[in-house]
DNA sequence: TTATCGACGCACCAATCGACGCAACTCGTA
DNA sequence: TACGAGTTGCGTCGATTGGTGCGTCGATAA
């Protein structure tokens, strides 16, 4: 039988602190029963418990309190953890001709892998930028462009040819993200800091995010690829982003150390995003998110800017 | 509505500055929070905030600090957001410490490597596109992004730090010209390729080349960094560049052979380009040149379009 | 009677303070 | 070309401030 509402006395001991703690909470930061008259006791109802355990679980985590309650306290609806479906099945590429298997990403995605396969950098650019000003980054980056850069990856893998038709197509599919990510204005300072792993040469999913920050109009700082573990760390310390995404593609270039040494710095991020598939779930520290496509890390990017924005500068 | 006061941490994060310079800056300049108390924490409201904004803007566009500090001390209380003015006179500007040495290269160099230091990259692009916009992408590479980039590099090579700087500082140019590369209009087909060496991964100098002749509306393919050489002779013999220019960075990445491969094609390319430092001039094979600058091998670029666009259409 | 209330104070620690000095850059002068 | 002088950003050091969790105390709600 759930609780309808607890006493002070009660969410103290649930959560592990004292009770004059819940009370400093209410009075420093706001941090209380939602309705509470002066010199009643506190009743605690499950909304209220559920601020809390934000709370708790962030400070836990050695984010200052201050920050903390900030977060806790207008926090919209808990994150969409794992949005489900997302049944990312890849149905087995049986074409074996000279083209890309695509599986089912569409005629688009089967023109892009022709013009690519030509190394016709025109047509590229022409199909990227027109998917793009139809359907947005993120549409554009999972329905098109990463479907057919798996598919000559794949190909490229198993013939150990291709690489040239890889390499243009990546340095399109760059450029294109990047005059994306300058044509949009951003508002407010830049508090994401984006970042590759060490020693992790793959940056085009970064960039891809990138051009999706900004396209909603959210600052960055892309550091890009293969970046060592000092010097991220140099710049988180320096610039104190609200939020951190770190890439990794393989497993070689995935230590977990790397998270763990962000959560350590004096005034750490608030969120810390493991992205890429060289990440293993079981393997990461507590406090690192783990977001399973674009659309959730930008998702996520977005409500750390819009819970930072209001709140004073960190 | 943003912050009411900010701390002294939380301003130099905000502006990358060390929270040493804002003390100094403070008693050296008088640029501190209007109400300071000496002994007790210094509280930055939002008018202070802007003036050390102005102070920033200005450092960074390469004024002396003591100047911009004048400029900054005085500016009116009313936060006007930016777009005032902005009049880019820049008084006989003295300044050391701990800045990049960019020699003689001029104040727009300085206050570009104060950004890059800062890791301020909405100054770096703000300086770079104004300087692309002026003085075109040839000018700007080599009076501005070299000498501030080498200077880096070579503080990086005694120091073993600030790789986050050259990090985003790269990051930043490479955006910048990729988004000009696709403003601009080519004429005709991609009749040049553009390519590192193999295992070259320091492509910078041929995104600015790429940029260069976007501007002129020559066309060209990248295939961007580590090119291995059968990838490329796959890519030569497939699209038949009338001009190939091959990157080399460091004498480990400058093979001779790649070189002479590219001569060996069926249908051999009228123009070998051997370009970057790697390069030494007495193993070169014959028929390659090798282009000192980046304005010569755009020149060199250009003249072969041209003299292919008289003859016959192919 | 018991748990909680509001107010106050204390101990701990990170952030910051003021002062000093260093290193590196530019420029004028020889 | 070399060198001293002036500038300037920032690291370091010992002391202090402020933020934070929590214990204590008389009064009060349950």
């Amino acid at each position: 039988m759930a609780d309808e509402a607890l006493s002070a006395g009660a969410v103290a001991r649930r959560l592990g602190v004292a009770v004059t703690t819940l009370r400093t909470w209410h009075q420093r930061y706001g941090l209380g029963p939602s309705e509470h008259v002066p010199g009643h006791h506190r009743r605690y109802t499950p909304a209220d418990m559920a601020r809390l355990e934000i709370m708790r679980r962030l400070t836990a985590d050695g984010v200052s309190p201050a920050d903390a309650a900030r977060w806790a306290r207008q926090a919209p609806d808990p994150v969409p953890v794992d949005s489900v479906t997302r049944s990312r099945t890849r149905p087995p590429g049986r074409d074996g001709g000279g083209t890309i298997p695509v599986g089912r990403a569409g005629p688009a995605a089967r023109g892009l892998a022709r013009a690519a396969m030509r190394l016709d950098a025109e047509a590229i650019n022409e199909t990227i930028a027109h998917t793009l000003a139809v359907s947005g980054v993120i549409a554009t980056w999972e329905g098109l462009l990463r479907p057919v850069l798996v598919g000559i990856g794949e190909r490229h893998a198993a013939t150990a040819g291709l690489i040239e038709v890889e390499h243009l197509l990546s340095r399109c599919v760059s450029e294109t993200f990047a005059a994306t990510s300058r044509a949009a204005a951003t508002t407010g300072p830049a508090r994401i800091l984006l970042s590759c792993a060490d020693e992790e040469q793959h940056s085009l999913p970064l960039e891809a995010l990138a051009a999706a920050l900004a396209e909603v109009g959210v600052g960055y700082r892309m550091l890009g690829a293969r970046v060592p573990v000092p010097a991220l760390i140099e710049a988180v310390t320096r610039t104190g982003p609200a939020a951190v995404v770190l890439w990794s593609h393989t497993r070689a270039t995935a230590d977990p150390a790397q998270l763990g040494a962000l959560l350590t710095v004096p005034r750490r991020p608030l969120l810390v995003l493991a992205a890429g598939p060289g990440w293993q779930a079981d393997t990461l520290p507590a406090g690192v998110v783990r977001p399973v496509d674009l659309a959730e890390a930008v998702a996520l990017a977005v409500a750390v800017r819009d819970s930072l924005d209001q709140s004073r500068g960190d």
